[in-house]
DNA sequence: AATGAATGAGTTTTCATTCAT
DNA sequence: TATGAATGAAAACTCATTCAT
């Protein structure tokens, strides 16, 4: 089970060397990405604004200017931290470990708890669709990302199926996106959800619910007849 | 097998009663409702533009605001009507008939079916959670909306159980969502997905692939042990 | 000799109709393009500014965009309608009358005078160069506007010829670029030019004199061997 | 007749000395003020941009406020240097040989060659006239610039008057404008009169054509009766 | 002499909304 | 029901300039 991610140290590949030793003072381009992500996943590209987020920042508005050039720019950023961060926290997943069975529920785990843990994520990833994808234009680094999640479903499927635990058949992709449906619109359509079940699908016992549900429905659905 | 839904018909209780006899035209309010869903489903309530919605249905912007008082009422009453077109849809699907696995198979394949051919509900609903579901106050409407749905499940699930072709202890609840989310996921972020596994998830074939897939997976799921 | 022109009535073809007998009430979109020629004469197109146009004009700043769509757009309009100005102003000279050296005598006081009581249009246009004269796309406009003057110009040589009064081979356009340029390049460099020779050649006295020797140069250069 | 100016070598008076021996680089304060001639001239005092002067200039942004202490201040530089340039290259012009007509040949050629070699200098010295001369306040320089021009023509009216070839009472100074005025407009206007006529009146020819007809123009004006 | 980060004061432009008819 | 003109508030973005090094 992984641990969900708390304050998330800057993950900025491109950003230009900072002189090391030079206290614990964060960048502000650090400072500005950090502020956007939330405001862009609470209100989207539109909704937000570049002086609330340079406020949050607390910085001068017209660094973002000199930092990114557009306000597009940077929410393209900020979406491409988000990814970066994503494939960050799966490269820790482990799963040769233990029966398949338990690699699988460890894994469907993993998937809910991340998109539970980050549900900035969530939102970013459903604006980014929202505007046609125009801002994943890094074709390889998406495939490649996901690629070995794919690769870890696949191993385990095969593991599972050889010992007889798992049903033969599966697509590991479809799997891949089944896993991830599952979660990811429990916390995409929290309020209506609420609303329909008149239950507060945000608290913590009902989040446990679904992870169980979840966890469970996969593996049932793995079965071999 | 749901057929899939074409051009909606005006579905809109509270509109003023039209001339009878005044040809075949559409009431303005109706021009504007359709303009409206298409511009915000597309841009999100921010990023749509009165303007816009106006020229898109061929009537002056004066005219939003005689209708609806806002854009934000406007943005209310294109949801509200989108949730009240799914329930008239659903409100014809009958699963009494045949067998409680193929009612199932029904109802999965008419959930994942009506998403497909209401790309703009599914892009409605997620606009609408991202503003904190802010816009779905008609808190009686939309459990209503879905009581008829979760019966059916319930209904079916226990019709399943005494037959033996279902197991036991699934939550309806928590069924409908995993059902919902399966397909929804799919379409609401056909981009990002598009982009990870380098191919067109919009393509008639995909979207059959997925269908096929979900449909499976749910009764591959509820098999008993 | 022409009369200077004065307050300049509002030349603008594709206006709006407006209600006749509406009072004297001048349409926003007339005081904006008067406020507009002032400032873009005085400013330039980068200097000018949206705001004091309005300010100008006495109306609401959005006006401009309502109207026109852009800063840009509206000093195209102003550069249109400056030549519209001119080209109705010389519509009325008539070279008929008189013989060849009045004639021409007429018509150069006529250019020199237009551009001494148009100092806004010798400031437009020297901007609207500045610009690559990407402000001047109406490209039959501008040909058929001019060729009235050389029209005459050329009548007005043969004429002149004829009687023994001019030289041949004199070349019409070359003449009417000789014509405006002894003229323009006054006014256009008028501070330059009072600098250099330590006088001020916006006095009346002095335009007299300028007007004099131009009227006098180009005589003289007509002249038969 | 003169030769083209080519690349222009500094002539900045007030330049700090350089380090001898400094291999063949050129100062930052001559690259920028080469820099900023270009841009001033295409764009003009506010649509230059220190930004752009800077990266042209290969030098970083502060060194314009290093060297210069302002915009307007590198600015004014740019100007008086465009003056200064002239100057030198008008004391080269010896018009004592040859007789009268063959000297103010030379002189209209001579006049009309430079702007032609220095469209440049054409561009700024319009746009400083358009800011009022605000820029040319070095009251002396500019007098004193332009007598040893007007000397000449003063001279060599005198020489052709006294040798019968040129008519009497003509005025210097307005012939100076005029001869300045006969090549200044018509590379100041080359858009809106290459729009009239239709030709490109940029190309070699054309400029040929037109130094042509300006030194007929001016000689046959000061013809005797 | 040289530089990258930072900033204050604007500037154009957008946009929902209202007015007058 | 319908419309074109008008507007206030705010938005993104620009740009000359300065700071710290």
């Amino acid at each position: 089970m992984s641990k969900p991610i708390s304050e998330p140290e800057p993950i900025a590949p491109a950003a230009p060397k900072r002189r090391a030793g030079r206290k614990s003072e964060v960048s502000s381009r650090d400072l500005l990405l950090r502020a956007a992500r939330k405001e862009f996943a609470t209100k989207g590209l539109e909704g937000a604004r570049v002086d609330q987020i340079a406020t949050k920042a607390g910085v001068n508005k017209q660094l973002v200017y000199h930092h990114f050039s557009s306000k597009e720019a940077l929410y393209q950023a900020v979406v491409e931290e988000a990814y970066a961060r994503i494939r960050a926290e799966e490269a820790k997943l482990d799963l040769s470990e233990g029966d398949a069975r338990d690699a699988m529920a460890r894994l469907v785990a993993f998937s809910f708890d991340y998109l539970a843990a980050n549900r900035d994520f969530v939102a970013l990833l459903t604006d980014a669709n929202f505007h046609q994808g125009r801002h994943l234009k890094t074709s390889q680094t998406l495939p490649q990302l996901h690629s070995h999640l794919v690769d870890m479903i696949k191993e385990t499927l095969a593991r599972g199926e050889a010992a007889g635990q798992f049903r033969a058949d599966v697509d590991p992709m479809q799997l891949y996106i089944s896993i991830a449906g599952l979660g990811f619109f429990y916390f995409n359509n929290i309020h209506t959800l609420s609303s329909i079940f008149e239950r507060k699908f945000s608290d913590k016992e009902q989040i446990a619910d679904r992870r169980a549900h979840v966890v469970d429905f996969v593996l049932k659905a793995l079965r071999p007849d």
